[in-house]
DNA sequence: CTGTTAGCGCCTTCAA
DNA sequence: TTGAAGGCGCTAACAG
């Protein structure tokens, strides 16, 4: 790999005068800057961030740490937070804490490590010390959180508004003439699950529906577990409900896998309304409604918000809720 | 952030004692080691790796290229190649290319920039100038090619055994007495379709039945233009076949649509068999029998491929080709 | 075992 | 407008 000082040589001048013509930050004569050019073209010379980031202290480079990346919801999140970096001049490296909070760990410090300017993170599920991400900010490093906005944190975050969402699916159900509503939640540790029950709640309030605590159901991440889960609590013809309103994907797999296990089909049997898009394609059945989260418009607020920060500074503590949008199909359309 | 010499001052040694305790390549006495990595706690010490990797030149970061990041056989892909390389003790940066050349000429600077040890690149689609990737070779970038192999260059790649590929799924549908069967494909430019194509080719012939050229469909990418092609061929039902092979995923969404639109069932109407996998869950319908490529197994041999040459040096070409494998579903399965 | 020191490649004052 | 030189944080000799 040739150097700058390759360059300079090659084309009869002194460092100083190709590191100008190369960050444009002060004037070179026409004829130089020619010379310099066809030095760097010759040579197929590529300027070594690394040595001009240990220089600047800036490496243009955003991290980002999502749970799972073969749930389409966290690359999107990611593609919108490159496309909002790059416009802006950064890089974004991803990487995935698989839900666990040691390689979170690892990670957040791998990121230090690597001298990235900001931090995106979906933080992980499992029982997450806040400890790190606190030192975290306070040791200066910007941080937004995206999706899972940690309680008692005080950092930006980015997210969709919870409660509003589960209302939108579970008002919809209840104008479809719905009553015996399930609700099937992942982890309610988690404050989203909370505030998106808490939604759920507040619709059958508002409808004039009494909350039946048999019809909440708490499982975690794992579609076969919750396939195990629903499929037990489905089978009793008498006690089942008559629609399932699910607060994630995963939750969605695992009450889809036990309806078929039970032949149970939507929206007759029992109607059904997810979180998140299970595909992309509308070519699949059963079409299921769902609650559209809009991912890449997360990740690329989330970006831009972080790189506010990176570039003014502090500021006051942002906290963004984005409107999810419900987009109704075959499996809750009964009327 | 503090740096390595306000730990030595904390802890009352010189740089060079923590940078041995760090790095672990001298040993250093219990005693001193206990009280370095007491201040490296209290001081919430993290090594700047931008400045080891001027000092070392060696970054542990490999780049990987593909096309498009929202089909996924590109994320199992990066996915292998990320655990492959965390085992080595490398991370990976990936990017899009978008499937544009111009964004692939950028990202390959870039990575040179970023002083990345290799790089993984699934080529764009798009005409791909091949210079700068020769250049890149002849430079002494160790590259590997993963899924689609550029003809002419000498250099490592690993993909799937197309023609063996095309073959599994068109005896399968002959099997099943399909007897017209249209192969649809993206752009014969890409020698991976040639291959898939001549692999079908080579069936039929097997099978002793008469090759006719309107039956091979070529397209694009897009699933649209792929919908209107097909929509116009499957309309006419005395020329229509009564099985279609799909070379990959866009066009079999294409294709799909187009089989929707049309009102054709699978597998009586017609028979239906793609490569790649649409959706991962086996929820959907219609069940689609599928020639399954070892994404996660291309991107993870790449890497140890990648860092073989890294770590060891040149050596001869490396060409792997991995076996696909056929998923019978409904979508063909008349007998 | 421990300390000292010379750069890695680049950017950025500062002088000329 | 151009050139010379210091130093970013770290590692790897080398000397002690």
């Amino acid at each position: 790999m040739p150097t700058i000082k390759e360059v300079a040589d090659m084309a009869g001048v002194s460092v100083g005068t190709v590191s100008h013509v190369i960050t444009g930050s002060v004037p070179v004569s026409e004829s130089l800057r020619t010379k310099v050019q066809a030095a760097i073209r010759e040579l197929d010379y590529h300027p070594n961030h690394v040595a001009r980031s240990l220089k600047t202290s800036k490496t243009r480079i955003l991290g980002i740490i999502v749970p799972d990346m073969t749930i389409s919801f966290f690359p999107q999140i990611i593609h919108g937070a490159e496309m909002a970096a790059r416009e802006r001049g950064y890089s974004v490296i991803a990487a995935n804490s698989s839900e666990s909070a040691d390689r979170q760990r690892e990670l957040l410090s791998l990121f230090r490590s690597q001298q990235v300017e900001g931090i995106l993170v979906v933080v992980a599920a499992a029982p997450t010390p806040l400890g790190q991400m606190t030192r975290l900010i306070e040791a200066g490093v910007p941080v937004v959180c995206l999706d899972r906005v940690p309680e008692k944190i005080p950092v930006d975050s980015v997210s969709v508004d919870d409660v509003a969402a589960a209302e939108l699916g579970a008002m919809h159900l209840i104008g479809q003439g719905y009553r015996r509503i399930a609700i099937v939640t992942g982890p309610l540790a988690l404050k989203n699950e909370r505030r998106r029950l808490q939604g759920y709640e507040q619709s059958l309030k508002r409808a004039g529906i009494k909350l039946d605590p048999a019809l909440v159901w708490q499982g975690n991440l794992r579609p076969d577990d919750l396939a195990a889960m629903c499929g037990e609590r489905l089978r009793d013809a008498a006690a089942r409900p008559d629609a399932l309103l699910c607060t994630n994907g995963p939750t969605a797999l695992g009450a889809l896998r036990a309806m078929r296990a039970c032949s149970l089909e939507t929206p007759d049997d029992i109607g059904f309304v997810t979180f998140d898009e299970l595909t992309v394609d509308e070519l699949f059945s059963p079409h299921i409604t769902t609650i559209i989260q809009p991912a890449y418009e997360i990740g690329s607020q989330a970006a831009n918000i972080l790189l506010d920060r990176i570039e003014n500074g502090a500021s006051e503590i942002r906290t963004i809720r984005l409107p999810a949008t419900l987009k109704i199909r075959d499996s809750s359309r009964r009327v």
